[in-house]
DNA sequence: TATTAACACTACAACGTTTTCGTGAACTTC
DNA sequence: GAAGTTCACGAAAACGTTGTAGTGTTAATA
């Protein structure tokens, strides 16, 4: 077993100070050509490689960025996973992540943990417990101790710091103006309960899209539904209510979900009535996730570049901690949806 | 802005020393009563928390594991992270991840990337260019350097060290067997090039199902295809393929496939040729994940059990970084395979 | 020949901890 | 009253690195 080999190993081998192995290994010109060449052949043969907890803690921070975000077995967060990652590993940081699993008080400890330690700034979406809490003190905390935090998707405005968002109405005003497009008049939505900030502003984007085009808004459409982790609870009654619409409201043409479980749920539901898609009824989602991509007929989706989100906010963290950004001021920029078309619509 | 405070501006605020303020918040009995709690309380006040740089380095060793998995937006490979993450939480251990995308160059990068620093060990699952390079002086020189290494999954005998695998061959047998048990005698399987490992272990599976129960192989009925990221360019391939052979050879019954996206593909073309799912053609495949979940019928599946995986590879991989596996030589863990059966079958 | 400059290198402090080894002061013990 | 014991605390080294401030030797200058 070679274990790793230190600079004080190096210099007593050569019979140097640790200085000098220091500097030559930089380059230093105040070391004489021969000596640094010696002292790199040694330090390739040795396959010396410094030890970055030792200068994290010379430097006084960390090449690390934390994402804390609910849930990874989730299609858009992964995506975003994925975009931090990338840009993290181009610009030499590490990524650490850390699960919340919805819960307000993992969030706290995750957080805590992180905030002890190696971590240079946060990359987080917030946990829908701690939305629902409304209870934001970790993060004041850490922003208070000097961390730059990146919110994005599910963020807050009682939160001042930068944030990456969807522009979560715009995507459901295209959506809900796709159906329309398609001459569909009674579409339905399905969403989540308000305090969901992303529900509720897809909704509002449906709202919208219907006045835009003069269609009268009928509540008996709208079907708001608990948003938990519990899909094998929640979804049997979500399915009951959609029969009951579908039953109460014939004339129903187009469907539009905040999402690709409720999109499943729905297509399950219109073959039991045996209507065809997209002929009787148009379907779109949200999420250009696996589901959407292998369904039969594959849905027309609302992508959220979630790996754009992903890369974006890493970006924005990491010039925030290498200074790179004048502005002191939170910044938050806004991705675009777009609509993927599929055969579903 | 309250910048996190360090033992030595405690020792300065109550007037004693750095030695004595480590001792008495670590309760030391060296330490006077009235003192600690002195200590204890300005402590909380200033609401300190050690550095863990500082400790690590100090320790020669870090609270942090390292997992390096081909691709993070991926069902099987987020349920492994979830179920690490799990365990590093409860503990006391950060995870920092890593993505390969399957390239085996950023594979090598990131390794060395994450043993230069703040690494104890690594939890891995091989990327396919590896697996074809068949090159693994990265992973030989890691452990040569004493850290310890947990592969799952993708594995391969010339790698000396813990594993964590799912026991590919039987759960194929399983989901063969448990297409044979509704009846079905001609069945198709889609599946890998062998030199991915998983892929040539579930075609073995298959196999010696159909050896058991006496049914004569016919290589027509086996597809094999290239197994890359460019799912648009392989899949129209592979219905190609699929149809080709459900005309050649319309007594096809049962289809096997080695994950969802190829079982996705088969419903396709099944539901093309008018035929029922599953009275006309059962189908079963590898990976209990969104798309066989949220399917219409819900697929039939052989669960992984990704979370337990991810559950045995991080507590294997702290048992050797804590020196609680007595054992030295390098352990296999084999996690079952289970059929979950749904309506596809 | 004495002063200075350039060169090539070394010593040392610092980052935040922990821990071993002191060290005075008060108190026992005979 | 001398010797030992306990008590409560402090000094300092160590982890691996970097960068500033020396230091000694040689060469150039006046």
């Amino acid at each position: 077993m070679k274990k790793k080999i230190t600079i004080k190993q190096l210099a007593a081998e050569l019979g140097v100070s640790v200085s000098t192995v220091s500097k030559s290994l930089h380059d230093s010109p105040e070391i004489s050509k021969e000596t640094r060449e010696k002292v790199q052949a040694f330090a390739k043969l040795y396959n010396y490689r410094p030890n970055n907890i030792a200068l994290s803690l010379k430097n006084k921070k960390t090449k690390t960025i934390g994402v804390i975000i609910p849930e990874v077995v989730h299609h858009f967060f992964a995506m975003v996973v994925k975009g931090v990652e990338q840009v993290a590993m181009e610009r030499g940081y590490n990524v650490v992540i850390s699960l919340s699993n919805e819960s307000f008080e993992k969030e706290v400890i995750n957080m805590e943990t992180f905030a002890d330690s190696l971590i240079g700034g946060f990359i987080m979406s917030l946990s829908k417990e701690t939305l629902k809490k409304q209870d934001y003190h970790h993060i004041h905390q850490t922003i208070e101790e000097g961390m730059p935090v990146v919110l994005f998707d599910r963020t807050v405005p009682e939160i001042n710091c930068d944030k990456v968002i969807v522009n979560d109405e715009q995507g459901a005003l295209l959506a809900t103006k796709h159906l329309i497009d398609q001459g569909k008049k009674n579409i339905l939505l399905i969403t989540t309960e308000d305090y969901i900030s992303v529900g509720r502003l897809r909704t509002q984007g449906y709202l919208k899209a219907l006045q835009e085009a003069n269609i009268p808004l009928n509540n008996g459409l709208i079907i708001k539904t608990e948003d938990t982790n519990r899909s094998d609870i929640i979804l049997p009654l979500l399915e009951n209510e959609l029969r009951t619409a579908l039953k109460q409201n014939p004339e129903i043409d187009g469907i539009f979900t905040v999402n690709e479980i409720y999109a499943a749920a729905a297509m399950r539901v219109i073959r039991e009535f045996n209507l065809n898609i997209p002929n009787d009824i148009s379907l779109v989602c949200f999420t250009d996730g696996v589901i959407s991509k292998y369904a039969t007929p594959p849905l027309s989706t609302v992508n959220q570049h979630g790996t754009q989100i992903g890369i974006e906010a890493a970006n924005l963290l990491i010039d925030r901690l290498e200074n790179k950004i004048e502005q002191p001021k939170p910044i938050t920029k806004v991705v675009a949806c777009e609509i993927v078309r599929r055969d579903s619509t």
